[in-house]
DNA sequence: ATAGATGCAAATGTTTTGCAGGAAA
DNA sequence: TTTCCTGCAAAACATTTGCATCTAT
């Protein structure tokens, strides 16, 4: 069974404060572990409801906060005004096509220390950033 | 008279789409130039409401709209869910303080040139790219 | 038995749209 | 006198909250 690590971290975040194992966390864990780069709030609840009718975009809405509290989904946001969510990897930053909507990751260790130093220039203690680009994918350039 | 170049772009604007110049726009024009740096669009309406009352907030989003198109405004979201603008100027990037608030700008251009790369890298026709570093200021980092 | 979870409906907050009346060209 | 603009109310949209009911512990 893979993903281990999350399901763990899941359960010792549950136990912790006493918050139960439900049927529709489990689903929305499942979904949620299938998932390849990002998916939003919407794509979740409809996958989740393929399997489960039931289940209420509300819920879907309170289970991925919990999720991103325990450490297992990280929140982003691109330009569309819709939450979506990844599972956390190591550190990176998104190139973005505006016609089709790819997301593709990127990481630079030299933007990364500019960062650091930039911020401590101003003074600032630097708690997260938000780096995307965005554009044309190759595939969306022909016309 | 000041802020000749944004009359003018926004004079042309209105021309060669046979737009009216009103009360309103005009207004808007004005307290918008006096703008330092950046304001909501809920700022934007109630200082335009300190001098013109009967101004509706659907005509300051509305005119907002026009003159970013006339590349008197840039239009910016940090991460609170609501819409700032600001001036254009030389390109920059942000730094946010996430407990005052306070928003101040950079630039390196060692950021843009890897930026370029790494676009070219995946294959993308960059457009534009959105860069923000989120932490404390020094004012806030005492406690 | 009881703290916690669910799902519906209603509320939220920001921004947009429909429309009838009003102003600029 | 036509075309465009305004302002109100209502809609849109993603997300959150209230609450009565249900369920895991």
């Amino acid at each position: 069974m893979s993903h281990e690590i999350e399901r763990m971290a899941l359960s010792r975040y549950l136990d912790d404060r006493h918050l139960k194992r439900t049927r529709q966390r489990e689903a929305i864990l499942e979904v949620f572990l299938e998932v390849t780069g990002h998916i939003s709030s919407e794509e979740l609840v409809q996958r989740v409801r393929a399997r489960h009718p039931h289940i209420g975009f509300t819920t879907v809405y309170r289970t991925m906060k919990i999720f991103c509290e325990a450490g297992l989904a990280i929140e982003r946001s691109f330009e569309d005004g819709v939450t979506r969510f990844e599972i956390p990897h190591e550190h990176h930053d998104h190139l973005v096509c505006v016609r089709c909507g790819r997301i593709v990751e990127f990481e630079c260790s030299m933007i990364e220390s500019a960062q650091d130093r930039i911020a401590g220039e101003y003074g600032f203690r630097l708690l997260r950033h938000r780096h995307e680009l965005y554009g044309h994918c190759r595939d969306c350039q022909e016309e």
